[in-house]
DNA sequence: TTCTCTACTGTGAACGCTCACAGACAGCAG
DNA sequence: CTGCTGTCTGTGAGCGTTCACAGTAGAGAA
């Protein structure tokens, strides 16, 4: 075990030759051990391994890269207001989710930030050079022309939920937030209330639109009427949900229940329907998504619907990979998950 | 301006050699074009300038690392319970600012999470394989092993915040949490305060010692005795700052302000001296520290200290580069600010 | 024996860049 | 004219890999 690093100063690391030498083998040998390993004799790759852990060689992968024309790198592109994800908790899941995942295949994460103009045209130029192989994107409003643009040249990509607008040929992968719509809607009516009330997302962003649609549908197998003076916009902003409550409360004083469409609105619903002396969940039911921590700390706890976002992570980069190795683009729609505590 | 990346498949980048020969001149010169231009007649210069535009040319640097050894990229490493990280804006406005501030030098970042045992070796390797040229380092209980591994291989480093029981030879950036604190104290002081509790964070970090120090200070200097009975510990959590104020308010009814060592803790505090029929501020003050988002959401809002983690993230980045670049290691310390809200 | 097939191994040539060196040319002094 | 400096430019070598190819050895078939 003699690992020649001493202290100090950064020796320059052993390189592949001195490893064959070492061995007793030729450079093409230790390669092939690196990768794989097939057609090497058993007594040579033990050789090689025991060389490679004598010397404490790891593979020079620019020199790799050269050759090979990959990069053996993928970047994480954040385009957009980068404040709302960065305050996100199931952002930093996503991100670590991934980060995580590619360490298993040995694969750096490079996180990109697109904030401006600028940035945007250096990180594309970085990106079409080949300093990536592939880029995992997250953008709020999808659609975005850097996802066009990076799709032009061939780039392999994965969007974290449904890009909308964007021609098919992206892959993504998203939490089935239509059919987590249409459990907690379900969920409520099963509890007896008939006056259910929506506090949607914006509805320029495909989970804002299918958590609609879920509500909708619901109702219609339930053969409730739609009611679209109970149905108001919000922007997952907590100061939104506050003032939809508001509006709900206006338009239908006998509202026995509201569909929120993110934790932190449904916040802002709580805070209304306290200020209102409605109880929940005694007189009104609160229903949340994303199960977020202010899902827990809000008072009543929030029941909610849960994403699975270990697995979406995990997803993005399966697909991705998968994606350089060549196949063809996927979409991936993973369920989500009632969580029920206080507030219904 | 034809960019030769037509739609579709990628293309094979333009080389250097592509650009020397479009430009009529050879790769030395376009290399030291790209690399500062020193000894290049303007015409030539223009001329590769032009060929580059023209080109689209993106240099690889993978090829370029190859023979400088330079990898031109930086790791950020982040050891220990990642949960409390990412759970942390401050971190995130951390992480944020040393993306962009290296992407300003045109340096990625790449992320490296060292949870597990086998993470960390993983990571230790890549990094003394020299596959970045230095490390911004976030540990919460510093002293790492991995900071010291790093050390000793000679691998540029900086940390956020002060590293404890580590040699002196290691760089960092931290706010002045002393000073913080002190200017805290003061502030309670100022307002008519003579009873003045503490939640401290963990006395095995920097940050919990210095905050603590602040205060024994402050009331040395205003003549006030140090009661032990009333600095009680906490670990950052709210949980702990519940039952920290609950023990204060056990050991001296006469409480009149509190003094916690961070804003998440302030709102257990809070929730305590509530229970406790304690109005805030009129009967006790309180003052967190870090001006996080619980510091503007809990009710009373937080008097609070902000720390400059915008200025730590550029700072971080500029010690590192710097070391990078042949410099001795450095610390900076850097001064915080008393944000007056409604608690004190 | 000889030929073919398979399993394995070594060797040169790239990959795209930088770096050291040498050469060219101009200006100026001796 | 020669020599020297300084600015500018081109050229070959080489960074550490992988890859294609050639080659060897042994097993089995003809």
């Amino acid at each position: 075990m003699t690992m020649n690093n001493g202290a100090g100063g950064r020796r320059r690391p052993p390189t592949i030759h001195d490893v064959a030498r070492e061995a007793g083998v030729s450079r093409g040998t230790v390669s092939r051990v690196l990768n794989g390993g097939h057609y090497v004799s058993p007594a040579a790759a033990e050789a090689v391994n025991a060389a490679i852990r004598r010397t404490g060689y790891v593979v020079n992968r620019h020199a790799r890269s050269l050759i090979t024309g990959r990069s053996d790198s993928v970047g994480f592109l954040l385009t957009e207001p980068q404040e709302r994800f960065f305050e996100d908790p199931n952002f930093n899941v996503l991100l670590r989710g991934c980060t995580q995942a590619l360490a298993a295949h040995d694969i750096p994460l490079l996180l990109m930030l697109a904030g401006t103009e600028d940035e945007r045209r250096r990180i594309t130029r970085y990106i079409t050079a080949g300093h990536v192989d592939g880029v995992l994107l997250v953008s709020s409003h999808s659609g975005d022309p850097i996802a066009t643009e990076l799709r032009e040249a061939g780039v392999p990509l994965v969007a974290c939920g449904k890009p909308i607008g964007i021609g098919s040929k992206v892959s993504y992968v998203a939490a089935d937030d239509r059919d987590g719509a249409r459990d907690m809607v379900r969920h409520l009516l099963a509890q007896g209330r008939r006056r259910v009330g929506v506090v949607t997302g914006p509805l320029d962003t495909p989970g804002g639109v299918e958590r609609l649609a879920g509500y909708r549908e619901v109702l219609a197998e339930a053969g409730v009427d739609y009611d679209e003076s109970i149905v108001v916009p919000g922007d997952y902003s907590r100061a939104s949900g506050e003032a939809g409550a508001e509006r709900l409360l206006a338009q239908a004083p006998d509202l026995d229940a509201v569909f929120v469409a993110s934790d932190l609105m449904a916040q802002g619903v709580l805070t209304a329907l306290h200020r209102a002396g409605r109880r929940v969940p005694e007189d009104v039911a609160v229903g949340g998504f994303d199960d977020s921590p202010a899902a827990t700390a809000a008072s009543p706890s929030l029941t909610t619907i849960r994403q699975p976002w270990d697995r979406i992570s995990n997803e993005m980069v399966r697909v991705l990979l998968a994606q350089i190795g060549g196949e063809d683009p996927a979409a991936v729609i993973l369920p989500t998950e009632l969580v029920k505590r206080e507030s219904t």
